[in-house]
DNA sequence: TTGTTTTATCGCATATTCACGATATACGAT
DNA sequence: ATCGTATATCGTGAATATGCGATAAAACAA
């Protein structure tokens, strides 16, 4: 299986992964969630879904894996941002894989 | 379970649903030898891709329900080409909630 | 120390995805 | 009518995703 992934350009392998953190509503609204509040307590935002609290976390931990959101224990709680940068950079090359899709190149 | 997605907002399932669509490296290929080709029978891409005949098709067919490409029966071939409009509102749409989402709205 | 709060992780169940080979279908050619 | 080609679909198994409750860890308060 490993040999058959090495046929896909890393790029192809990139971009489907910042597909998968995206494949789910409540991950967008956890990215959407922490846009607007710039910061955020893991708590604040099981209040606004409607996950239980272990089911968020996975969401969280999923999110930091991809990159896209950063996390720092704080206390007893954990304080999570957005990776600006990283969403930037994702945004820029979804812009341009579907740019180069719809062109033909 | 349905009445936990009621509490997503369309707007976030319908781009999960595209972020799941993009979720794997051989559907981005696939959309990406379509915008090339600009129209394809299903043999020629599985001929670029590291799989088997029946998966190749599976993956169309996901393709083919979140409207993303569009495919068509010739005779025993089945012409694919992409939904230009459909791939144009995608990238707008993830656009949109990439900005929304850095510059917290 | 003991309890409280906040969060991550574990264990588990169920659902979905992914991949394949085998088969069915549909058509054109012989 | 029969054969060959091109595809979709079926059946299956393995892997991954999703969700939850229960538990563990970490810090702070009483």
């Amino acid at each position: 299986m490993d040999s058959k992934k090495d046929l896909f350009t890393s790029e192809e392998i990139e971009l489907a992964e910042i597909g998968k953190a995206l494949a789910h509503p409540a991950r967008i609204k956890i990215l959407k969630i922490l846009g607007e509040a710039n910061v955020c307590m893991t708590g604040s935002i099981v209040e606004l879904l409607p996950l239980a609290q272990s089911t968020v976390s996975q969401h969280l931990k999923e999110l930091k894996r991809v990159g896209l959101v950063k996390g720092e224990i704080e206390g007893p709680k954990t304080c999570y941002c957005l990776n600006q940068k990283a969403l930037a950079k994702a945004n820029e090359n979804i812009g341009q894989l579907m740019e180069q899709i719809i062109k033909g190149e």
